[in-house]
DNA sequence: GCGAACATGTAATTGGTTACATGATTCA
DNA sequence: TGAATCATGTAACCAATTACATGTTCGC
């Protein structure tokens, strides 16, 4: 069974207390290439865990910015994190609304196909300097030997189809700019 | 917004008329590494694109294997599916529940670090293994060059993080076997 | 006798996603 | 003046996922 929201921040606080928005900025600038969480769901688990007991809140007020609630995790939540963390390991699923518009693409002109490809490139470009310009950060912060696994599949990931579609591109030619 | 299940089918049936065993088949086969579908998607979908118009269905009787029902696209459906297409491309969404287990597993034993990246080493190899293998086949069938930069994708990323994780394995020791 | 390949479907659940709603401060 | 950063939350929706349910033939 994969871990969810749920378990997942569980984890996260059971390295330290942190906010809704710290656990977001965990998520987006670590773990962005292989889980993908919002406020939507943030926000609602966090009410839920704590409505089970699974970690607490204290509301700190701040003047300047707005007032904000600082979660930890009960030796409850540790418990069921424990439990969770040793359930057998689900699939890896991937979705790329981009390889399946490509795969459907082949009445598209020559120029077109350059042209979306190349907005790709864009994107996973901006990806990959994203995580790579964390990495200081992230050390400094302390970064466990397993977690910079993550982060070279991450960097790995993103290098080798960048060099795909960089190859793929040839075929097509540019527009005229 | 992306292509759900609904767009895929129909992109499927756009290129000849197909069972939903066979669909469940070509999702398998070549699109796995980037999108996931199964019967429990399929044969709804199936139905409700029917009841709107979109594909009809005809029932073959056979003997010596159950009867099936093939599908084909109708002109509204041609319509409805181009329509789709053209929509603005969604982000990419990769969840692996490994990566997340292991960027917590730092209280792990090394052992058992090694043990559970090389698991899903052998999960890797085998996927890399069904892709792989089926491209002569797909060569055949008609591969368009689209779909070959798809294909591509998916090697490089198998083959790129497969390596990251034979490399990381270095660093833990092996159980004594 | 058993597993693989062929073949289709339903019902209940659920875990998020999307859109909405608010608001101060700092910096360019 | 307007974007970025910090900060929290709800309500409606929905697209699958999971589990269940059934049955034949072929080859080993």
């Amino acid at each position: 069974m994969a871990l969810k929201g749920r378990e997942i921040i569980l984890g996260i606080l059971a390295d330290g207390p942190h906010t809704g928005y710290e656990i977001n900025e965990i998520l987006q600038n670590q773990l962005a290439h292989f889980f993908d969480g919002s406020y939507g769901m943030i926000y609602p688990t966090l009410k839920k865990l704590s409505q089970d007991g699974l970690v607490t809140s204290q509301q700190i007020t701040q003047t300047g910015k707005p007032n904000k609630n600082i979660f930890a995790i009960t030796p409850a939540g540790q418990t069921a994190f424990q439990k969770a963390i040793v359930t057998p390991t689900d699939d890896e699923t991937f979705k790329s609304d981009f390889l399946m518009r490509l795969y459907f693409s082949q009445y598209l002109s020559a120029t077109d196909i350059h042209d979306f490809i190349q907005e790709e490139i864009q994107r996973k470009e901006a990806k990959l300097t994203r995580l790579t310009s964390q990495l200081t950060l992230w050390e400094e912060q302390g970064m466990t030997p397993v977690q910079k696994i993550t982060y070279d599949y991450g960097v790995a990931y993103y290098t080798s189809t960048l060099k795909v579609l960089q190859e793929a591109l040839l075929a097509y030619p540019a527009t005229t700019d």
